[in-house]
DNA sequence: GTCTATAATTAGATAGAC
DNA sequence: GTCTATCTAATTATAGAC
């Protein structure tokens, strides 16, 4: 009696399986990086074979875009979600409250950080494509929300704004434990997530 | 005739042979983290056999630590060295103008956020022994040089202060290939280094 | 001090059974 | 759809010649 597909989703385990590999894919590649990643540890963690990988995405370069795909959805989900609350409120109060929900969202989600890092350093296929498709978007609407108020409206300002942004918001979450062994203070604490978002709402619009 | 080695110093071609290999660490380590840089390609880039660098160095371990000395001793003579021109001006402009040779700095040896960002994730004993030997020291000069003023001598925001510092300073000529294909803007331009560090510069100290 | 050879392990990709 | 088996190549580490 078991294994009785509906006519309807006859795919929906499979799809719960690949979606199984690809989460296991974000942790390994965000940990690792693309090279260290091994398609072996991803199907162990998602408790499948290996040549399971191969049917469900041709190669590990595929396997990684659908990685990125899942992590800027998430976090385009995370910050456009908390984003509809509109806010009436000043300008500056308005910006500050955008930057303290983007220092959250990234607090979350640390391997976004080390996805644009072990990657931006590569000028390559999937370089472009990782910016063509993902943080070109994420940027355009960064903009428009006007959190890189702090370029002052000068547009050759807006590159040096925006990874200034990025990295002020995000590099401590993605080093814990250097934060951690330095200081004592684990960044993935709530009360050290809210301070340095804080500490960054305060800085980027005084 | 060749081959002569002097009573004093039997080893000095073994020395630059070291170095050779020291250097390709640095890089190969930087670019592709600390498992995927292989020992293989450190050595052909150093005109070496691999057998060679167990001989130099016990084990990838040790060579990655050396990579790691010789990138914080580069790092430290950088700036000490800028720094010994003291500057007789406001204590604002004084701090503005360390933030602006840090940043440069930092534009000349991206390999060190690299280094950091790829270390800093893992709680292991590369970590431990980073922090203790070489970045807690270049902290500490941070703050007594005053770079951290942006802090406004909370003890607690310290660590918020100096992880948004390094990662505004930084962030960005470690991902030159997204903000190439970002922006059109290359971080590896002179005037790009300039703007970058003026800019953070005015951002911590208004 | 440097190289050659190789052992033991692991990598990504592929073919085919079920 | 999932797994098993295997191929080729690359990995770190080691032993020993010179």
């Amino acid at each position: 009696m078991a294994k009785i597909p509906t006519k309807r989703r006859p795919a929906a385990h499979a799809d719960a399986t690949r979606s199984r590999i690809v989460t296991a894919a974000v942790t390994a590649f965000a940990n690792r990086g693309f090279e260290a990643a091994s398609t072996r540890e991803i199907a162990r963690q998602a408790g499948v074979e290996q040549g399971l990988l191969t049917y469900h995405f041709r190669n590990k370069d595929s396997l990684w875009r659908a990685a990125a795909d899942q992590v800027f959805g998430t976090l385009r989900e995370g910050v456009v979600e908390r984003l509809t609350a509109a806010m009436e409120v000043s300008p500056d109060e308005r910006a500050r409250e955008l930057i303290r929900t983007y220092v959250r969202t990234m607090a979350a989600h640390p391997e976004f950080f080390r996805f644009i890092v072990d990657q931006g350093h590569r000028f390559d296929e999937r370089t472009d494509w990782l910016v063509d498709t993902h943080i070109r978007p994420a940027f355009e609407m960064m903009n428009q929300l006007g959190m890189l108020r702090v370029a002052g409206g000068d547009e050759r300002k807006l590159p040096h704004a925006l990874f200034a942004l990025l990295g002020a918001s995000t590099l401590i979450f993605s080093v814990p434990a250097n934060c951690y062994r330095l200081t004592g203070v684990d960044p993935r604490d709530p009360e050290a997530i809210e301070a340095h978002a804080d500490f960054v709402a305060a800085l980027l619009i005084p």
